[in-house]
DNA sequence: AAGCGTGTCAACCGCGGGTCA
DNA sequence: ATGACCCGCGGTTGACACGCT
């Protein structure tokens, strides 16, 4: 299936949002494939999507972000890496695009400054990464962290979030929450992903693997009031 | 005033995953 | 099981605004 010829590209004007807000007020949202014949716009499915879903759709929060909704998304961007629209989704009223702009812009020079300073300071125990940590069943299970490797004091904050996973949807239970399917992904994708580093690694090299693990576990752990945020509605 | 560099943001593109015949 | 089609996502681009020299 090749592209479609004259399909008009760059910005919409205003007739044409006009066009396209009855058109979705009229058919309601989704089956894009026939909106732009439903509207009379000569555009793309993506592009009358990418126009509803980022400027057109109702209580759509324009201009500053608020400092907790900056807070917000730099702790949610933490935790959950580049994943907008699952940031977007825990801070009302911003699409995923105006946050990825605003991280784009504002934040990510902001946090590889502050990663620097962080870095060379030799009274911080542990550098404050901003690489994301998403835990792994193998993990929250108490399996790797009940290994002989190390026993931590935290165990009982570990219990408490093998507790937390535990209680998240299971796949027979999904089918009206999209989040859990997520949760579960997320887990078996970081989960293999360890695997696969202890079987290819030495042993000296898994020592320390699990060492640095720890301590983006230890990170983890003082977010939990983030991670009770992210839960919501789960 | 003009040219240039930088910031901002809307929009496009390509890809991965889901669905359905 | 497979391929076509569709949707949604994240990365990237390009146009415009703005400030500085």
């Amino acid at each position: 299936m090749g592209r479609l010829p004259n399909v008009r590209k760059g910005s919409w004007t205003q007739e044409e949002d006009i066009l396209l807000k009855k058109c979705i007020e009229k058919y309601g949202e989704g089956k894009w494939r026939h909106v732009p014949a439903r509207a009379g716009l000569n555009r793309c499915r993506k592009s009358c999507r990418l126009r509803w879903l980022n400027y057109l759709r109702p209580n759509i929060k324009r201009g500053e972000f608020a400092v907790d909704e900056v807070d917000l998304i730099i702790r949610l961007h933490k935790l959950l890496g580049n994943r907008w629209s699952l940031i977007a989704g825990r801070i009302p009223g911003r699409t995923a695009n105006d946050i990825k702009n605003y991280w784009n812009c504002h934040l990510s020079k902001k946090m590889s400054a502050e990663l620097m300073r962080v870095t060379t300071q030799d009274t911080i125990k542990y550098p404050t990464s901003i690489n994301t940590f998403t835990p792994n069943s193998d993990y929250l299970s108490g399996s790797m962290l009940g290994s002989e490797m190390y026993r931590s004091p935290q165990e009982e904050e570990i219990r408490y979030c093998s507790s937390l996973t535990e209680n998240k949807p299971r796949q027979d239970q999904e089918e009206e929450d999209d989040g859990g399917s997520f949760w579960n992904s997320m887990l078996y994708e970081v989960a293999d992903n360890s695997e696969k580093s202890f079987s290819t690694a030495g042993p000296s090299e898994a020592i320390h693997h699990k060492n640095d693990l720890f301590l983006e576990f230890e990170g983890w752990l003082s977010n939990m009031e983030l991670w009770n945020i992210v839960l919501e509605n789960e």
